[in-house]
DNA sequence: CCCTAAGCGAGACGGTACGTCCGGTCTTACT
DNA sequence: AGTAAGACCGGACGTACCGTCTCGCTTAGGG
């Protein structure tokens, strides 16, 4: 989690404190819900956590890796528990990752390292590591349980994440993100399951007219 | 299109230079392309523009502001001419939206100030009047086309942006964004070939099982 | 007082308002009282007296002139009644010089000023015809009213400031200035008296032991 | 003399560089010299010592404290030999201080502070601290030795400063200030003689007619 | 009675310094 | 070697003033 520089930890000195680790993390949180990505400084985080500048700098290279790393293990409470359906599953989905969204942590912090990564690539395979790669999980669960209930066809190499597994991924992720973020408009029952219509819909239409997928 | 607090400008004084509201959201796109979101300084887009900064800071109250501005003139440059088909068109406008956000202004620029516009609601104010809802008549006359041509059934008023035109915005918009710069892959033919199946086919989906949604 | 450039004022155009020059000064020294010399400002003071800053600028060069101009009004209030004796002159010339330089607005602008002529010549000028010369009158008349008294020999060129008359002039008011403002000590009654009596004292010896003055 | 705030530094933490402390007094003094008092800026003053202006202001609250402890050393350069006779030890004590007032450093520096101290009293507590009563001693010992040779009545409590010790001292150094500053003429050997001449004639007199002041 | 040159209020302008804040590094002494 | 404390450099922030400018308007006096 955090970025130790050597791979195998040196044997010797004093080890590492693992409640300073914690309590970074929850106090970068903490700071985000309260003051949002902008306003956090890596000041005041030490300050929350009852910690020296010094400790936050030997673990994080900066603050944005600091975030993505307290804002990432939000990501692991998604779930997808088999609700009968495709459709059912996407809605569900596409609920809980709103819910993700609207919390503060996450709003105010996940473009703005997304941002950020623009210009800093190992930002950028931190997050594509850390969050992006590990959400993609979900859909491919989804897939292959929609495909063994019959309501897709089965002939792809199962376990592996496929193109249109990707193109899924991002339209969910992506569709949910401008709603919250950029129209800023509710994430509510209706339109998700507007949403899930579309998707669904287009799966199928994909399905029936043969599979065009890579 | 800047921050004039009075509407009707005072008669008095001397009056705003608008070569200077001009130079300056020039630097400031300059400046973007340069140095990124992040390092980009009023004290920099000042001295670019060969004014002070006390210039910048008359007509924009941060950062942010400034590069709403500097930048949303960019997204009108987006057409939709008609090719002759809903796909055609939907492909169309996810390249040129595609092609807007490789160019490093709008890459760097828009998900910064989305994100920090969670935290300050004149600034979201402003990305959706100068962004969001300029681009929703995209939609809005690709539907319209599609409806002329019989593509789409045309049971809805014509003229106004319905909740599906909203969907589809957010679909379109979010899953480029997502996958230019969260998942940071190419949006490229096959992809966007692959999206607008997805789009026309839910689309057509809905249609055919008579979902008239407002 | 106010700074004409060319002598005989132009014939035509709009003549300069007096009204506004009297305001500016009043405006002045009612902002050297509250603010003093440091956090005075033009706009501060345009304002006060109800005048674009574009009309002080007309009349003066800068902040210390004008302030210069404000306080030398002050300086001209002091006189020199004749209470019969040197000393008893002399008492009462240095009482009311330490009045004068307990008054807010001078006390704040006059070494304000003199600091700021160390390195601006037009203003040591201004300062010095303005303040500086005008009390030398004063000395003057002490010496040649003690004079006709007997008090001091009469051998100098009467009505020409002389030597020993700068001399004077400096210590009174350098011993003032000095305790007011350096020491930062009260004025009061002893103190004037032991001034008094050194000053008498020495010009006495002075003029016993033969009078080695220029 | 900088202004720790605590007054037994705390033990913890990186200790404040006293290298820091001497160059940026020696900065002040060389920025004084080649820009004067209102042309000296802080972030100038932290360019010549090589060191961040956050160092000048964890130190100093302002410019005007600064520079009274950059100001402050000089004065302590004057001494006071015994010259043999108490006009001629008044006549050196002059010279000397006429010689520091020429210096651009405290010509331009002195009465800009004390100026400002007319509004600041931490600042007034500071210069009387670190300027004016150290140079009291001077007068101290010059009287002391004047009344062990017997040049002046020996009835008063010899090593405290008395009420004629702070006239004297305010006579001098206010005498000098103004002729130097105000009335911007030489401070040359005539012009002290005759000084000399009135203060020694004037403590004599003072002593034959009996005035055992306090 | 208009013409013209200057004064005037308002406020934007370029420039510069302010004093604060933060990022990220370092130097202590202690653990 | 890790740690807390806190000083350090660098640099951007947003504000405040300075002194200048550019407007449109006013106010005389001279023709």
């Amino acid at each position: 989690m955090c970025s130790r520089t050597n791979p195998r930890s040196s044997r010797t000195g004093r080890p590492r404190s693992t409640e300073a680790d914690a309590a970074i993390l929850e106090a970068t949180r903490e700071a985000l819900v309260e003051l949002g990505w902008s306003k956090l400084t890596m000041g005041d985080v030490a300050g929350r956590a009852g910690v020296a500048k010094t400790t936050l700098y030997r673990r994080w290279a900066n603050k944005s890796e600091l975030v993505v790393d307290a804002v990432a293990v939000l990501f692991d409470e998604l779930e997808l528990p088999d609700l009968g359906s495709l459709r059912a599953d996407v809605e569900h989905v596409v609920l809980q990752f709103a819910a993700l969204l609207e919390r503060p942590e996450t709003k105010t912090a996940l473009m703005a390292v997304v941002a950020e990564s623009t210009r800093d690539e190992p930002l950028r395979r931190r997050i594509r590591a850390s969050i992006v790669d590990r959400q993609k999980r979900l859909v491919l669960e989804g897939r292959m349980r929609a495909q063994r209930r019959g309501e897709l066809p089965a002939d792809r190499d199962l376990p592996a994440v496929g193109a249109t597994d990707d193109l899924i991924f991002d339209v969910i992720a992506g569709a949910v993100v401008h709603r919250a973020l950029v129209s800023a408009e509710p994430v509510d029952g209706p339109w998700v399951a507007r949403l899930s219509a579309l998707l669904v819909g287009g799966l199928g239409a994909a399905a029936t007219a043969g599979t065009p997928n890579a």
